[in-house]
RNA sequence: GCGCCCGUAGCUCAGUUGGAUAGAGCGUCGGACUUCGAAUCCGCAGGCCGGGGGUUCAAAUCCCUCCGGGCGCGCCA
């Protein structure tokens, strides 16, 4: 809505300077002045035509200002500072179509209409052979809130978990449990519990049992040509893993609401010959070539330029996608697949569901061959793919994307986007709280590497029980309610908390992981959001207790003019009503510069508006019957457009905290 | 060596396409619960935005350079 009052006052503008000075403008940029005193929006405007004009800015802003004319909706504007064009909404006419717009529901909300095409997200990508980690949480957690902004701005979205079960990975843990516990496929079906778990210890010893002898290492290469093959007793192990890895990925990822549709799976790719297609597209065009000598003799490579090469010092790195004993390196394996993401390979595979979750929606997987059943919904083919990748894989990104371009898809390429965050380290009081460090070793400013190789990090699971403990706590010291009430809004402020945790920062920046700030419950954190709606649907539920049904025609008895009557006289209430109305931005602003940490600060700082306003003003007690009218209806606009942010976040609304 | 990222308050971090007096949280200290629930709110203190140069009417933001830190450059992913 904001945006359609913006685009008004920018045609007002344009023709005007049109008119007066003869000067065609595309556009005008508007921004949110720094105080609510300078107005609701702000222009840079006059500062642009100062120098075709040869005039000061002030001047032009002030001749704007007096003869621009009326603008629906615009009470007044003013020249500001050095040649700001200040503009003052008419407040009462702003609120009151904000305020109907939000109570239509997340529709009224929604402003964008969505664009032809799927995009797919590709997110979580976790190898199944291990329990999932803080790391993985930051990957999955990020991806699920950018597919939910997606959805929220109108586009059809899919949702990709790549399962790489046929990479050194699961062929480590295979390894594993054939070679350094000797147990057979039935014994490693009857084991019981965490599994996920008891890969995790599993692999982390791994490392040690290839150092120790030489021939350990080639059992390796040995199990890895055996997964590629396919069909085989070591197949049918590794396939047990990492299916149970991944139903173990899956629930700990449920806990926190993030959700798939497709798993897509390595093996697929390759006993579907997807990759022998894409071989064959890429030796065709030259794209990558046999290496005969050097480092990588007989292997298949493709070439990097590197640096300069119009200064002449153009150096070449070579990249291996084949290795010389046959099998494909995740690069390889990876082109397929972006073709086939992007409807570019002309193949497909055949699917089966997966699992269901409680909700009812569906996971399906692929598969190598023919399965009856229920026809899969359309996979794959999409107009624009992200890919939820940590930096650390930027080169790896770089070359699957060089291999796309060689092979004539250049635009395609670019419309595959490396969704690209920084990792999750431990803090240094963390990883010695862990004991994966001695006090001594401690610096305090560095931060030990989370390592699944090592066996180093917080598990997902530990991380969720232990915030789902603490909550529990704390619910239980506030109320005394049933425990599977009290368990039900822990789990609530649980996941809140964490979600909004993995969110808050930057992707650009990395999370030093702290137990002691992941725990808390206070300040700029998940329950904090939560607790102000929780306040917030507090005085509709104690209105309604008390027989008081105002509420249910809220719209109705607030018109313009009394909104109007009412913000003119509070500008903190105004400022707080005029931030609502930038949900819609802050949104389109979020999956822009896929940042969706811009959702959470938003949140954030409306949820302190609100809390100030709670603060400073008694509804339920207020005497004015008209004022308590205006009052509730400020309060129901900021829960209606905060609980919207929180979904965006994935966290939910206990009933009470 | 080459490439990418980062450096903002004691600590952890925000800061829209360059815009007006650089903001939060935590921590410290001091206040506010007979009130719609204090998981809250208010106040105090705390900054050559790593250094230097440049572009611009305007630089934390863009360019160059130096210093400090992280990551990548595997026949792992």
């Amino acid at each position: 809505m904001l945006r359609s009052w913006r685009k008004r006052l920018e045609q007002a503008l344009i023709s005007f300077v049109q008119q007066a000075y003869s000067l065609p403008l595309e556009r005008v940029d508007f921004a949110v002045p720094p105080r609510i005193e300078f107005g609701d929006l702000s222009t840079p405007v006059a500062f642009d035509l100062a120098k075709p004009l040869r005039k000061a800015p002030r001047l032009i802003a002030e001749d704007i200002v007096n003869k621009l004319g009326p603008v629906e909706g615009i009470r007044r504007m003013e020249a500001a500072g050095g040649g700001y064009v200040n503009v003052f909404f008419d407040r009462g006419l702003f609120a009151y179509e904000l305020y109907n717009n939000a109570r239509r529901g997340a529709a009224g909300l929604v402003a964008d209409a969505p664009w032809s095409g799927k995009t797919i997200v590709e997110h979580t990508n976790i190898n199944p052979n291990k329990a999932a980690h803080i790391g993985h949480l930051r990957n999955a957690v990020i991806g699920d809130t950018f597919v939910r902004l997606l959805r929220y701005l109108g586009e059809r979205v899919e949702v990709q978990n790549y399962i790489d079960n046929t990479g050194v990975q699961v062929a480590d843990v295979v390894v594993g449990f054939l070679y350094l516990e000797k147990k057979s496929l039935a014994e490693v079906q009857a084991i019981s519990g965490k599994f996920d778990y008891y890969c995790w210890d599993l692999y982390a010893k791994i490392a040690e049992f290839y150092a120790g002898e030489a021939a350990n290492l080639a059992l390796r290469s040995r199990t890895l040509r055996a997964l590629e093959a396919g069909d085989n007793e070591t197949t049918e192990l590794a396939d047990h893993i990492s299916t149970r890895i991944t139903q173990a990925h899956l629930a700990t990822m449920a806990r926190l609401g993030v959700t798939y549709e497709l798993l897509p799976r390595e093996s697929d790719i390759l006993h579907l010959r997807f990759w022998e297609h894409a071989f064959k597209l890429l030796k065709e065009r030259g794209a990558i070539i046999y290496a005969q000598e050097g480092p990588s003799a007989g292997c298949w490579v493709m070439r990097m330029p590197e640096g300069d090469e119009a200064a002449g010092d153009a150096e070449e790195t070579e990249k291996i996608i084949v290795r010389s004993d046959g099998t494909v390196t995740y690069v390889g394996k990876d082109i397929a697949y972006q073709l086939w993401k992007l409807g570019l390979l002309g193949m497909d595979f055949y699917y089966r569901p997966f699992m269901r979750y409680p909700s009812g929606q569906r996971v399906w997987v692929t598969l190598a061959t023919p399965c009856p059943g229920e026809t899969p919904p359309s996979f794959g083919g999409a107009q624009r793919v992200y890919n939820v990748i940590d930096t650390r894989q930027a080169y790896l990104q770089k070359v699957v994307g060089q291999g796309l371009r060689a092979l004539g898809f250049v635009g395609q390429a670019d419309n595959s986007i490396h969704f690209s965050y920084e990792r999750v380290a431990l803090s240094s009081a963390c990883a010695a709280e862990l004991g994966y460090q001695t006090e001594a070793d401690a610096n305090p400013r560095a931060t030990v590497d989370v390592s699944g190789r090592k066996g180093q990090g917080v598990k997902a699971d530990d991380l969720i029980d232990k915030l789902l403990e603490k909550a529990l706590t704390e619910v239980q010291a506030r109320h005394d309610i049933e425990a599977t009430e009290a368990r039900r809004i822990a789990n609530q402020i649980a996941v809140g908390a964490l979600r909004y945790f993995l969110i808050k920062y930057a992707r650009n920046s990395l999370i030093a992981f702290d137990f002691k700030e992941a725990l808390s419950f206070e300040g700029e954190t998940g329950p904090y959001l939560q607790y102000t709606v929780v306040r917030a649907n507090n005085i509709f539920r104690k209105l309604y207790e008390a027989g008081d049904r105002s509420a249910d025609q809220l719209t109705a008895l607030t018109t313009a003019p009394l909104l109007n009557g009412f913000l003119e006289a509070a500008p903190d209430i105004w400022e707080l009503v005029a931030m609502t109305a930038r949900f819609s931005d802050m949104a389109r602003l979020a999956v822009q510069t896929m940042e969706v940490s811009h959702v959470a600060k938003f949140a954030f700082a409306l949820a302190q508006k609100f809390n100030l306003f709670y603060h400073r003003h008694r509804i339920l007690s207020e005497p004015d019957p008209s004022r308590k009218l205006f009052l509730l209806a400020v309060a129901d606009l900021l829960r209606t457009i905060l609980t919207g942010g929180l979904e965006l976040m994935g966290m939910e609304i206990p009933e009470r905290m």
